[in-house]
DNA sequence: TAATATTTATCGTTTTTCGATAATTTTTTA
DNA sequence: TAAAAAATTATCGAAAAACGATAAATATTA
C-alpha cells in the first residue's frame, strides 16, 4: 500500500511519547500504535484532526503517497 | 470538523470530471461526491491512494487541517 | 430547453475503527 | 544486566462508516 504513515517524525519533533499522544488524542495506545505503524486501513477524520491538533501539523506531514515504481503514469 | 477536503482544485488542474475520476478511482460518482464535498467521516487508505494516483498529487494537496480559532494552542 | 453531470438520499452489506484487554516484545533506566 | 516502563501485537465484540446500488433532485452545460 503506497500510502505511508509517518507520525514518528512529528512525535520526535514535539518530543511526545506514544502513550502521551494517545491520551491527548483520546485513543488507546494500542490503536495509535496500529495507526502509527501503517497497520490501519482507514482513518476517521476526527482522529486525524486530533493528531494534527496535538502534533500541530498538517495531514500532509504524516500521510504520504509514494507511488510504487511499477505504477508509472 | 476542521479537516478540510479539497479535491476540486486538483481536479481542475488535471481537467478531470467527477464522473471520470470516480471511474478511474473505481468508486461510484455518488460516493466520490460525498467525499469531495466533505460529507465523509473517514477514508480508506486504498481510496486515498487511488485518488492521489489518478490526480498525481499528495494527500496534503487534498486534505487540510484548519484549526478553528477557538482552538488556540 | 434538453441533455448531461453532480449532488443528495436511502438501504443493505461489508469493512474497519476503536475500546477493552492481555500477552509479547522492545526500550529505557536504575 | 536486571527490572521497569513503554510500545507492539493480538483477539474479541460493538459501533461506526465506507461503499455499492439505485433513484431522485438539483445544477450545469450545450
Amino acid at each position: 500500500m503506497p500510502i505511508i504513515i509517518n507520525i514518528d517524525v512529528m512525535m520526535a519533533k514535539r518530543k511526545i511519547s506514544l502513550g502521551d499522544l494517545a491520551e491527548r488524542v483520546d485513543i488507546t495506545p494500542a490503536n495509535l500504535s496500529i495507526l502509527k505503524n501503517g497497520k490501519a486501513r482507514a482513518i476517521r477524520f476526527s482522529t486525524l484532526e486530533a493528531i494534527c491538533r496535538e502534533l500541530d501539523c498538517q495531514p500532509g506531514d504524516i500521510i504520504e503517497y509514494r507511488p510504487d515504481d511499477t505504477d508509472n503514469r
